[in-house]
Order: C-alpha cells, then sequence, then structure tokens
RNA sequence: GGGCCAAUAGCUCAGCUUGGUUAGAGCGCACCCCUGAUAAGGGUGAGGUCGGAGGUUCAAGUCCUCCUUGGCCCA
C-alpha cells in the first residue's frame, strides 16, 4: 500500500492545473477517453467556428466552457462523443480587417491591389491567431479535437457548400431578385448593417407632404388626394404605390378649396390645429385598390405593369408622417416586400454612383437634387407642407457620405416556401431558455423573409452559378463536375476568386459560353452547412455525416438566433427536411463587475489570459457555470473569480487536506475492511444519504442541460460535507485507533466515498481540479484504478446510501442545533461550558427523527441531557397554528376568519383542542359566525417550553436551555479550559500533530485540583492533549499561568522523544 | 417603433412552472466563538413594503394587465 501524497494547504490552483495539462498529454487521456467509448452510442456536439483574425476574449472561455461540460458529462456517462474543431474563415469582417492593414477604401482600391494577393492575405489573416486560440482551448481544458479541425474555406468544404446550392437549385428554392441595402454611391458598395451601425450622423433633411390626387375608387369623384410624407424627395419619381395601415382611422378633411385623405391623428400635426374642417371618416377599404397621380413620372414600367394604387400594410404607423407611406421599392427594404407581394415593378432611376439617370436632375446625386424637387413639386402645387427635420442617417463609414437604399440584383434563398417546415422542425428543438423557441425565434421564423444569399465581394464561397449571355444558369455541385463539365481538370482548382471567374464554360441549354456570376456567398451560408460540409459530405465522408447528424447538442451566444442558430436551421431544414440539431442552450454575454458592457472605448476588457494565470481555469469555469442562469449577462472580474475560489474549490480543497493530512499520520489504508454501510453511525449514514441525492441530482440535472440546479446542489453539499460532517467528525479521525476501529474505519471510508464521489462529479465542470482529487485519492493508493477520473464512469448512487427520513432527521437536528447555540449566546453561556440540561420542542411530525439523533444536538451544544418533548409532558404549553392550505378549500371567504380563531386560541383551549384532535381526529373551535370544525391537517399544534429557561425558538420549533450550573459543571468547564490552554501551548511550541508530551502542571486551590483528580478529568485531559503523563507537582518558574475560571494552571509541556 | 428577457438584503443570486400567511443562500458588515482542518474552521445579529400601479383570488414575490428602468435582437 503506498502513502497518501502530501498535499499543500495552500494550493498554487494555476500550477496544480499546468501540472495536470502535463499528465494529460503524457498520457493522451482525451484520445484515451474516446477509444475507451469506441463501442459507445454516438452522441454528437456541433462546433460553431469562431474566426481566428483576432485573439480569443473571456466570452470565448464561457462559451467553451459550455461547449466542454456536456461532452465530458455525455463521455463517462458512456458515449462516444467526438468532438471536431472548425474554423470561420470568410466573410466582410475578415476583408475589412484586411482592407485596414493595406490602406484600401473601397472596391476599386481592392480590384486595383489585385483579388488573388487580396484574398490571399484574408486567407493568410484567418489562421493568424490560430496558436492563440488552440493554446488557450487546451489550457482551459476544452477537449475538442483541433489537430483535425474543418475549415470553411478549404476545398473540399467549398465542395459541399455547392453541392448543397445545386440541391437547393434543383428543388427550385434559389432564385435572383432585387435586394435593397445600404449603399455608398462614392464607394460603390453595399455596407453590412454592422458598418451602418458605425456611421449614424444627426442631420438635416427636407420633410415634405405632399399631395397625391386619386384617379378612380370611391373617393376621386369627390376631388380628393392623398396625403404622402417622405424625407427623401429623390425617390418620389420612383413611387410605384402608396401603403395604408389597417389598423390605423383616416379622415377627408377640407383646408380651403382642397379635399384630402390622412390619418385622423395627425391632422394637428401636418396641417395645423383649426386649419382644417373634417368632412367624414374614410374606411381602409375605400383606399385600397384606388389609383393616384404621382408627381413625377421620369420611368414607366416597361411592360405597363398596374401600378400606383393603394395597398395595405401592417408597418403603417401613426408616430410621424400622416399615415400614408410613398413606396419606392428600389429604396427601401419594406418597399421592397410590399412590392414583391402586390407584383409591383422595381423602377431605378439611379445608378451605382447614387446619380439619376432620366429626368431634370440627370447626373446629380440623388441627395443633391433634393431642393430642386422640393421646388419642382410647389410649383405644380402638389406640396401641403414643407420643413427641415433633423434625425439620425447612416453615412458612410469611410467617405462620409450619407447613404441611400439601393437595390440591387441578388440572389435569395426560398426560406419562405419552407417557413411551416422551419416552425415544425423548431418546435423540435430543446432550447435552453425555453422561451426562445416561441419567443425570439419562433417570431422570426413567424417573419421569415426569403435568405439574401449573395455578396458582392471577395473572399468568400463563390457561388457556383454560370451564366450565359442568354441568362441560362448553371449551378455546378462540386470542382469534380465543373472538370466534366468543361472537359479541363478542375479537381484540384482553388474554388476562390480569381482563380474560378476564370473558367468557363458552355451553357447547358444553348451552348454559348458562361461565366460565373461574380458573387459570393453569404459567409453565414458556410457556417450554416458545417453539419454536411465538416465531413466533405457528399463527395466523401457520407458514413461520418450520417453518425453525426443531427448533433444532440450545440451552444452559442444568445446573439446567433438570427445567425448560426437560423443558418443552421434553415440549412438542415431545406437540404434533410429535419432540425440538424436537437438541443440549444444559449449564452449571455459578459459584463464587467460593474455590469456595463465590456468594450474597448471603456477599457474594460478583460484578457482570458489574466484571469486564468491569476486564479486558474477551474475558477474562471465554474464562475461561467454556476453564476446565475447561463442565459444572463454575467458579471466577471477578478474579484468574482477569487470569490469562487474561496468559496468553492478552497473549501473542497481544505476538506481533502484534512483527510490526507490524517489519513497520512493514521497510516490510513483502502484495503483494509471495508464496513458495512449499514454498520456505520448515523452521521456516516446521513453524509452518504446527502451524497446519493447530490449525485441523483447532479445526474438529472446535466442529463437536462441544466447546470444551475447542478452547481447549486454541488455547492450545498460541499458545504455540509465541510462545515457539518468533517466537522462534526473530527475527533474520529484523530483519535486513537485502539478506542474504536471500527468506528475510525468508518469515518475515513465515508470520507474518502464522499471525495471521490465527488470528484467524479466535478470532472465535467472543473476538469482540473477533480483530476487532482482523483490522482491524490485513488490513483496514488490504486495502481489497478483508472488513470484519469474523466476515464472513469459517471457515479451512480448506490442503494445502500440512500435514507430519506435521516436526511430529514439531520434537518431538523441541524435547525435544533441553531436555535441551541442562539440560546447560549443568548444567556451568555460559552459552548466549553457544560451544561446539564436542555428541552426540545419539535412539530410532531419530526419528533421520531430527531430522536434518533439527540446525541448529536447534545455533543454538539455540550448539554448533558437534551429532552424532547413527547406531546403529553406538563413542561409544554401548546398554541394552535393554521394551516391555509387545507382551510382555504375548505372555507373559502372564512378561511381568514378561522385561522385567526386558531392563531387566538388560549393554552387552555389549544390544549383542549390538541386532545380533540389526537383523540377524534377532529376539534371544534368558536369563530366570528359560528362555530367550526377542524382535522388535524388544518391546524398545527405547536408547543413551546413552560419553563424560566433561556428559550430560542423559530417557527414551531423551540430550543430551552437550563443555564444554572453546579460545581460539578463548572470543574468540567475548568478542565476544558485546561485542555484549550495546553493544545495552545503545543501549537506555540511548534509539536505536530501526533507529537506526545508529558505534561506537568499545579492547580490551584488545591481544593480544584483535588475535585478534577476525582472526577477523572487528568485523564480526559491526557487523552486530549496527548499527554503519556500528566505530572502533577511543582512547576518551573516560567510555566504558562492559565486562568480556569475556578483557579489557577501553570502548565509546562515536554516532548516525548 | 416592434419582439424577447430581466428587476427579490449593501453586492451576486435562489425561490415564481405546481399561489398558502415568519421570502432564503453566499459575500460584505457588526459582535463573538474555536484553537487536533489553524496563513484554517465556526456562531449570532443587523439588513428586504420582492421595481411601481391596478386586477384575479379566501389568500399574490409567485397568476393577469398596464407603467417605469435596464439589457439583447430587430426596424
Amino acid at each position: 500500500m503506498s502513502t497518501w501524497p502530501i498535499v499543500a494547504s495552500q494550493p498554487d490552483l494555476p500550477r496544480v492545473e499546468e501540472q495536470i495539462l502535463e499528465l494529460w498529454r503524457e498520457r493522451d487521456v482525451f484520445a484515451q477517453s474516446l477509444a475507451q467509448r469506441a463501442d459507445g452510442p454516438v452522441w454528437t456536439f456541433y462546433e460553431g467556428p469562431p474566426t481566428a483574425n483576432g485573439r480569443p476574449g473571456t466570452h470565448h472561455v464561457e462559451a467553451r466552457t459550455f461547449k466542454d461540460i456536456f461532452p465530458r458529462y455525455r463521455t463517462m456517462k458512456g458515449n462516444l462523443v467526438r468532438r471536431k474543431g472548425g474554423w470561420d474563415c470568410h466573410g466582410l469582417p475578415v476583408e475589412l480587417e484586411v482592407e485596414k492593414e493595406l490602406g484600401l477604401n473601397s472596391k476599386a482600391d481592392i480590384e486595383a491591389y489585385g483579388i488573388e494577393e487580396f484574398n490571399a492575405r484574408c486567407r493568410e489573416s484567418v489562421l493568424r491567431y490560430v496558436d492563440v486560440w488552440e493554446q488557450l482551448t487546451e489550457r482551459i481544458g476544452f477537449w475538442i479535437d483541433t489537430d483535425d479541425p474543418y475549415r470553411t474555406m478549404d476545398p473540399t468544404y467549398v465542395d459541399s457548400l455547392w453541392w448543397g446550392l445545386k440541391q437547393l437549385w434543383d428543388r427550385d428554392l434559389i432564385f435572383e431578385d432585387f435586394r435593397v441595402a445600404p449603399y455608398c454611391g462614392r464607394c460603390g458598395t453595399a455596407l453590412s448593417d454592422a458598418e451602418v451601425a458605425q456611421g449614424y450622423e444627426t442631420v438635416e433633411d427636407p420633410s415634405v407632404y405632399v399631395r397625391f390626387p386619386l384617379l378612380d375608387g370611391p373617393l376621386a369623384d369627390e376631388g380628393a388626394a392623398l396625403v404622402v410624407w417622405t424625407t427623401t424627395p429623390w425617390t418620389l419619381p420612383s413611387n410605384t404605390a402608396c401603403a395604408v395601415g389597417p389598423d390605423v382611422r383616416y379622415q377627408l378633411v377640407l383646408v380651403g378649396e382642397d379635399r384630402l385623405v390622412l390619418a385622423a391623428d395627425l391632422l394637428d400635426a401636418v396641417l395645423g390645429e383649426g386649419a382644417y374642417e373634417v368632412v367624414r371618416d374614410v374606411a381602409v377599404d375605400e383606399l385600397v385598390g384606388s389609383h393616384y397621380e404621382a408627381p413625377f413620372t421620369i420611368i414607366e414600367p416597361e411592360d405597363g405593369t398596374d401600378w400606383r394604387f393603394v395597398v395595405r400594410a401592417d408597418f403603417v404607423t401613426t408616430t410621424d408622417g400622416t399615415g400614408i407611406v410613398h413606396l419606392a421599392p428600389a429604396f427601401g427594404a419594406d418597399d421592397m416586400a410590399v412590392g414583391r407581394a402586390h407584383g409591383l415593378p422595381v423602377l431605378n432611376p439611379v445608378d451605382r454612383e447614387a446619380k439619376f439617370t432620366v429626368g431634370p436632375w440627370a447626373g446629380q446625386f440623388v441627395k443633391d437634387a433634393d431642393p430642386a424637387i422640393v421646388e419642382a413639386l410647389a410649383d405644380a402645387g402638389r406640396l401641403v407642407r414643407a420643413a427641415a427635420y433633423t434625425h439620425t442617417y447612416p453615412h458612410c463609414w469611410r467617405c462620409k457620405r450619407p447613404l441611400i437604399y439601393y437595390a440591387k440584383p441578388s440572389w435569395y434563398i426560398r426560406t419562405t416556401a419552407k417557413r411551416d417546415e422551419l416552425l415544425a422542425n423548431n418546435a423540435t428543438i430543446d432550447w435552453h431558455p425555453e422561451h426562445i423557441r416561441d419567443g425570439r425565434f419562433g417570431n422570426w421564423l413567424e417573419n421569415n423573409v426569403d435568405w439574401a444569399l449573395s455578396r458582392d465581394r471577395y473572399w468568400g464561397t463563390p457561388l457556383p452559378f454560370w451564366r450565359c449571355d442568354d441568362g441560362h444558369v448553371t449551378v455546378v455541385g462540386s470542382r469534380r463536375e465543373l472538370s466534366r463539365l468543361t472537359g479541363d481538370d478542375h479537381d484540384d482548382l482553388d474554388p476562390h476568386r480569381p482563380y474560378v471567374d476564370e473558367v468557363t464554360l458552355d451553357c447547358g441549354d444553348c451552348g454559348q459560353p458562361a461565366r460565373r456570376v461574380p458573387d459570393v456567398a453569404d459567409a453565414w451560408f458556410d457556417s450554416g452547412g458545417m453539419p454536411y460540409a465538416q465531413w466533405g459530405y457528399p463527395h466523401q465522408g457520407v458514413e461520418e455525416f450520417e453518425r453525426h447528424f443531427p448533433a444532440d447538442y450545440i451552444c452559442e451566444a444568445i446573439d446567433q438566433t438570427r445567425g448560426w442558430f437560423y443558418t443552421l436551421l434553415a440549412e438542415s431544414t431545406l437540404l434533410f427536411g429535419e432540425s440538424c440539431y436537437r438541443t440549444c442552450v444559449c449564452l449571455g454575454h459578459i459584463v464587467d463587475e460593474d455590469g456595463r458592457k465590456m468594450s474597448k472605448s471603456l477599457g474594460n476588457i478583460l484578457d482570458p489570459w489574466e484571469l486564468i494565470d491569476r486564479h486558474g481555469a477551474d475558477a474562471v469555469r465554474w464562475l461561467m457555470l454556476a453564476e446565475g442562469n447561463p442565459w444572463v449577462s454575467r458579471r466577471v472580474g477578478h474579484q468574482a473569480v477569487e470569490d469562487v475560489v474561496r468559496r468553492f474549490l478552497l473549501t473542497v480543497w481544505n476538506t481533502h487536506v484534512f483527510f490526507m493530512t490524517y489519513a497520512t499520520i493514521d497510516g490510513f489504508e483502502l484495503g483494509a475492511e471495508v464496513p458495512a454501510v449499514s454498520d456505520r453511525p448515523a452521521t456516516d449514514r446521513w453524509v452518504l444519504a446527502e451524497l446519493a441525492d447530490l449525485v441523483t441530482t447532479v445526474d438529472t440535472a446535466l442529463e437536462r442541460f441544466d447546470v444551475s440546479t447542478a452547481t447549486r446542489r454541488l455547492e450545498a453539499f460541499v458545504g455540509d460535507l465541510s462545515n457539518w460532517y468533517v466537522r462534526r467528525n473530527r475527533r474520529r479521525f484523530w483519535k486513537s485507533a485502539a478506542e474504536d476501529p471500527a468506528d475510525k474505519a468508518a469515518a475515513y471510508h465515508t470520507l474518502h466515498t464522499c471525495l471521490t464521489t465527488l470528484a467524479q462529479l466535478l470532472a465535467p465542470f472543473t476538469p482540473f481540479f477533480a483530476e487532482r482529487l482523483w490522482q491524490d485519492l485513488v490513483v496514488s493508493q490504486d495502481p489497478s484504478a483508472a488513470t484519469s477520473v474523466h476515464l472513469t464512469d459517471f457515479p451512480t448512487a448506490d442503494p445502500a446510501w440512500v435514507d430519506e427520513e435521516l436526511r430529514a432527521a439531520m434537518t431538523t437536528t441541524r435547525r435544533v442545533v441553531e436555535l441551541g447555540r442562539q440560546a447560549r449566546t443568548n444567556a451568555a453561556v460559552k459552548v466549553r461550558q457544560p451544561l446539564a440540561r436542555a428541552l426540545v420542542t419539535v412539530p410532531e411530525a419530526e419528533r421520531a427523527g430527531l430522536a434518533r439523533l439527540l446525541d448529536d444536538v447534545a455533543a454538539e451544544l455540550n448539554v448533558k441531557t437534551v429532552e424532547l418533548t413527547d406531546g403529553t409532558g406538563e413542561l409544554v404549553e401548546r398554541s394552535l397554528k393554521p394551516n391555509f392550505r387545507a382551510l382555504g378549500p375548505m372555507f373559502g371567504k372564512r378561511s381568514p376568519v378561522v385561522g385567526n380563531a386558531l392563531r387566538d386560541a388560549d393554552a387552555e383551549l389549544a390544549a383542549q383542542v390538541a386532545a380533540g384532535l389526537a383523540a377524534d381526529g377532529r376539534a371544534t373551535v368558536a369563530a366570528e359566525g359560528g362555530d367550526v370544525t377542524v382535522t388535524p391537517d388544518m391546524v398545527e399544534v405547536v408547543e413551546s417550553p413552560r419553563t424560566g429557561w433561556a428559550v430560542a425558538s423559530q417557527g414551531s420549533t423551540s430550543f430551552a436551555l437550563d443555564t444554572s450550573l453546579t460545581r460539578e459543571l463548572e470543574v468540567e468547564g475548568a478542565a476544558r479550559e485546561l485542555v484549550r490552554a495546553v493544545n495552545d501551548g503545543r501549537k506555540a511550541a511548534g509539536l505536530a500533530l501526533d507529537d506526545r508530551i508529558v505534561l506537568t502542571l499545579q492547580v490551584e486551590p488545591d481544593d480544584l485540583d483535588a475535585e478534577l483528580h476525582a472526577a477523572g478529568l487528568y485523564d480526559l485531559l491526557a487523552r486530549e492533549v496527548l499527554a503519556t503523563d500528566v505530572v502533577r507537582g511543582v512547576v518551573a518558574a516560567e510555566a504558562t499561568e492559565v486562568d480556569l475560571g475556578l483557579g489557577m494552571a501553570s502548565i509546562e509541556i515536554e516532548v516525548v522523544t
């Protein structure tokens, strides 16, 4: 049998973790944990790929902790959990970063620089910090395969995406249409939302109210005109419809000669109070479908498509404007959506430089034409009112020019065609939190719009669409297919721009040359395709894909609802008909300790390495897992992590150190006979019963992806183990084995079981710390044991441990002890002073349980006899406590009256009721409005001690303490004082815990000395202070003096060598 | 402007799905104990009109409506 390891009482947790990392590396534990489960049922986790063109932050530690815990747990439960890492490589943010580095400012700059070189820079940039990411990943114990990650820019990955796109094309789920996007005419490029958000400025724009005379419909005969509001007069020539709100109230009013229609709520604001006369209300139906005359016509629908009539649209409000919205589908996203729904034409008289192409303002930048347009409106008598309007308007973050919303041809995925399927598949997902399903995500799906797939950019998955001059589109499903179609070998083509742009093929329909459309795919299409593309499916990896689809679990920050969570669901629904993930845990954001968002400008960014180097990865992990719900924002900082270390990790560690210290001193061996649980003392059986509950609770919680419940239960158990079990049972670990070897063995085995089981339970949460415990507690003793805690099976509760009654009894016991301490504190009697008697009352249901553990109460409170009332004694008086849960259904409105009658019962009445309930199961009480009959479930009989003692009570539990002291008790108190003094002396002299001493002492007065001797208290003293001999006599002059209360003692300690 | 979430002790959070009459924990604070877990351990206490206003109910921190404040997402 090996010795127990020496463990530091002040652990350097980061260093301990480094050592564990070394151990895992040496033994390749991660690989072993997989190999060991090779035949287990597959459980799948999908890694949402980060981009490695920046360093990982603290929020990544959060996500990676949550990504790690459940795969570890499932592995311990017997599943095979392959975890394939991945990197997101494409996208506009990457391009922007490279543009910044190269000092490029526009697409023209990029093209002048050269797409080939530009993309080469992007390719280099996205893997720049991979090594830093890998280091952090390893250091925080996130077990994921980083050796063979998928990368969204890999040719095989792109090949898979091409396959996906071709599938969608073949099912008629891809089409080309206009898309309205924020656009900078000078830079010639559309901007992403993130870019737009950077460039808002407060500006003054014209605000014009314009008359649109009605041409047909019920109101035309009355000569009425719509009043329309806009702050972008330049879009008026492109007007194709007006929208009214279904719930808005409209009125026809008279202003001078003009008959105008607008929203009733806005009449005063637009026309001025009293400046108009209301003619009548106008129903929405009277407006819808009516044609009108727009102020300008510089461009018309080519094929005579119907236009310029009134439509209904939900988004119309009366917060500003007139309640009638001018629609120009080329220049507004809402306009475009409504236009599409009503088959309206897209009329665009504006070129790519944002200048008019036709009409009187041709050649002018549209915004510059606004004043001339307003003037023209006035000249034509169309202007109802014109003013200046101050608002925030987006500007190009590069060139500061105002952006315009502008329609460009774009490629779409027709997700709206599959909306019902998306919703149905969403319903199958186990969302955490649950409300995401019907709330944020469900609402988003309800209002689903087609997915704008294309980006007019450079670094991304090129769309595999080749088109000839006649507009025939050929969609290519892989590079091999491209080879087949062209007759050239493109199997090893780099599928990125510009190389792929150079490949032309002959149109299958007409034989003309077809060129690839220049767009690349939205990078979200890349990440949404990872379930199949990570394996190169279906060109390769078919079996891998099928084994790992769908995922059992994914986890990302909550802002991914419209990002990755959506694109995953959309692609898997459209391609495979089901959701590719079963469970999704959403995470909140990381904020600083003051609850502020972390940002560069606030200077409160927290570097994860600082946290880990100072406190260790496990502390950070535990903070992430245990602090609040996963999906609410989490406050993180040094103080918070430090608290975790002190509150949780060090508490476990102290218990561990306690075990190791005494196991070493005692030479405790695990191999010796293990006492049966049923033979162990109640206190052992209690802590094992808690352990059983702990195991079940944690297991069930993790099964349900509920870390909050699991961590709370673990923290509670650690408190119970340390503050109650160990503290109450310390003596059992150090009394000499000869006294009661079986009891001692029981204590060691019980604590050992608790700690090893705890190590296993903690393994998914704090993998390093758990490993350290396991190595010390198990591997050091048993060479045949699992070499890592992560190679063990998740613990199960031994049925022999379960004892719910005992748990309940201990809960009562601890409450009673609390009251006892309160009573002592109030009476100002030290715990060291033994007392003779105490009297306890508890609710009847708890009496039997407490009776079993009364010795514990006595020992903890240092009282010789604790009596438990039996419900009949004369020492108590009774009162009644109503139970409204039972009274309510029976008495309804009278419940408070009955309740009061019971509560107000005096001792005599209470005794009668108690007797009645006990004898007949019912009793009658006089209450306002007549007597009522109550049954035992409706009333609790509360007893309280009727003594002159020091009493403390809480609810229906009371503790009465007899504080009167006899000489005998005082002498015993003096002996305790002596024990304390000698042990103080031992410590002061720097003795080891197991050093034996010879104690010489002189107690005065002599009769106290004699009393101590006669009561056998010197023998007690000898045992307590490990004295082989207690010599009563003369001590040296420099001996320590101690005040014993009843007298003085001088003591001298000599180590036995 | 819309959707979702949150608001409980000085701080960080439980409790709310299943309404029941004394709302809990940890940290912090004050006072104290212990001295064989000791650069540890423990106790007692103070501290809350459960964001506000209505409503449902015999009974609301818990259910409903509205409002305020904050956060996230979208416009």
